[in-house]
DNA sequence: TGCTAACCTCTTACGGTGTAATGGGTTAGG
DNA sequence: CCTAACCCATTACACCGTAAGAGGTTAGCA
């Protein structure tokens, strides 16, 4: 389930997501009534929890509203709708990364640490991929993320504009290696079959109904037994290792690629203050 | 909605995908009572011309039925769940995916080719990224597109372990640039308001609520103010344009990275056949 | 020809979803 | 104390995937 950001009254949706949690009502507004049973803060950090623990499909508003002991509906008080309370969780999550990094060693070593810790974050809320990324949800943290990425790359010369293209790269890069990982751990098998046991079914079925696979698809039979995996002890799936290895890998090339733009980036520069 | 393969019997899977539509039942065996009003074949056509029209979420049972005169659960009886369905409707879709490229060129065009046909792929059918990429389907196609990725490297030398890690990463490199426009065609508000519409009224909010804007995140406003995206007369939306030259320029970061990768490999193989 | 068994399809039903509408209980200010 | 505002629950509607069962259709056999 990919769900969308709701686009509801803009502006109440942001008086939520910048904490104006007092200021939603202007404050000096009089308020008869009974108080509110419930903060936005206790729904956003049961839904997060229920998020976390069984997958996003866990989350509807009744399931949410259970686990505080209200009904479903008693949510809408609070929120506007479910698409604002999606929201507010993806801003909340976001709020765990770190937003400071050494760069004192340089921008290569600063970006993987931040590599890391990106990826820590989506296997920590795997929930938090599903979110649409098509319209940012624009929430102080959202912002403070996408800043922290940018100045890991504070002292170096590079094109504003290319810069942001890099940065847009790296964290598509974390996203997408990750995304294998978060999908394999929320799917619906996750308990019951192991994806050994998944990829041994599977693949024997293959077997029976493919008898020449080995010739349509050379390519891949050669790559898959030059290049297994070489079975590292640790009993962690098949499919996580092998991301994870991918992860790491991938990232170094990327880097590289990343300091040959820093190098032709400086180049060019050279040659045009030369030039004038 | 993030769809999981569907887990059932995996050989009767096995077989729909693999193109056994003769032989999913034993070939030999007698069949009384009507004859079949449907094809499997055109229930996929079906869900996937639906799919690509109305998004992935406009795609049940009952839809997909309608569409062919039918009630949702006459489905059933081609297909053993919904889950089938979409690998069924995904590897069709990947059939459409070429599967040669000219390397004689070199590899880096041919990668250049090859991630334009992808991403093209991704904006005609925008619902497969909405297809867990967990466990994989197994079917013909996206055999063969993994296979084409690999052919792209074919008079490369390079470890196999390191290929099959930057093939993935270039893989995931295109998915992760191009979910950004895929979500925003399908998110709810794509009929309605457009993009511009929908930044102009969600930032005019945001500058209401947060005064403070560019002191928290002076990163960010030095980026966007000095590498502002030159308004390039066509008339795609912004997001679209934004994603676009994003993966242009990531392409190219990652291609320089692989080049280096594929030197290092280069002059290990030289030290260590020189070494012996 | 008529029967039977297998098969296709539809209807109904169940538990789930998001949320609009309604109404009752609670509490502050006048 | 009354009233108006607010919180919350109930009910209801339209959707979803699919289990169960009923009924029509057809091939093969007696």
């Amino acid at each position: 389930m990919v769900v969308y950001a709701g686009q509801g009254e803009n502006k109440r949706t942001m008086a939520l997501l910048w904490r104006a949690h007092g200021a939603v009502q202007d404050a000096d507004k009089v308020s008869p009534g009974p108080k509110q049973g419930l903060s936005v803060d206790e729904i956003v950090d049961a839904a997060v929890e229920l998020a976390d623990a069984e997958g996003m499909n866990a989350v509807s508003m009744r399931t949410v509203g259970k686990v505080l002991g209200r009904s479903g509906m008693a949510l809408y008080t609070y929120v506007p709708s479910k698409g604002e309370l999606v929201d507010l969780m993806y801003d909340r999550a976001l709020g765990e990364l770190p937003t400071r990094y050494d760069v004192s060693q340089g921008w290569r070593s600063a970006v993987v640490a931040w590599a890391d810790d990106y990826w820590a974050f989506f296997l920590r809320h795997p929930w938090v991929l599903q979110v649409s990324s098509a319209r940012p949800v624009l929430g102080p943290n959202e912002f403070a993320s996408m800043d922290t990425v940018v100045r890991l790359f504070d002292g170096v010369e590079l094109p504003a504009l290319l810069l942001r293209r890099i940065v847009g790269t790296l964290a598509n890069f974390v996203r997408g290696c990750v995304q294998t990982i978060a999908e394999s751990r929320q799917a619906p098998g996750a308990t019951g079959i192991s994806d050994e046991e998944w990829w041994y079914a599977r693949s024997a079925a293959l077997a029976a109904v493919v008898p020449d696979f080995a010739q349509r698809y050379s390519a891949l039979i050669r790559l898959e037994t030059e290049g297994a995996t070489p079975p590292d002890d640790d009993c962690t799936p098949y499919m996580e290792r092998e991301s994870t290895e991918q992860f790491k890998a991938g990232l170094e090339v990327l880097l590289d690629g990343i300091d040959a733009s820093i190098t032709k980036a400086a180049a060019s520069a050279a040659g045009s203050a030369g030039a004038t």
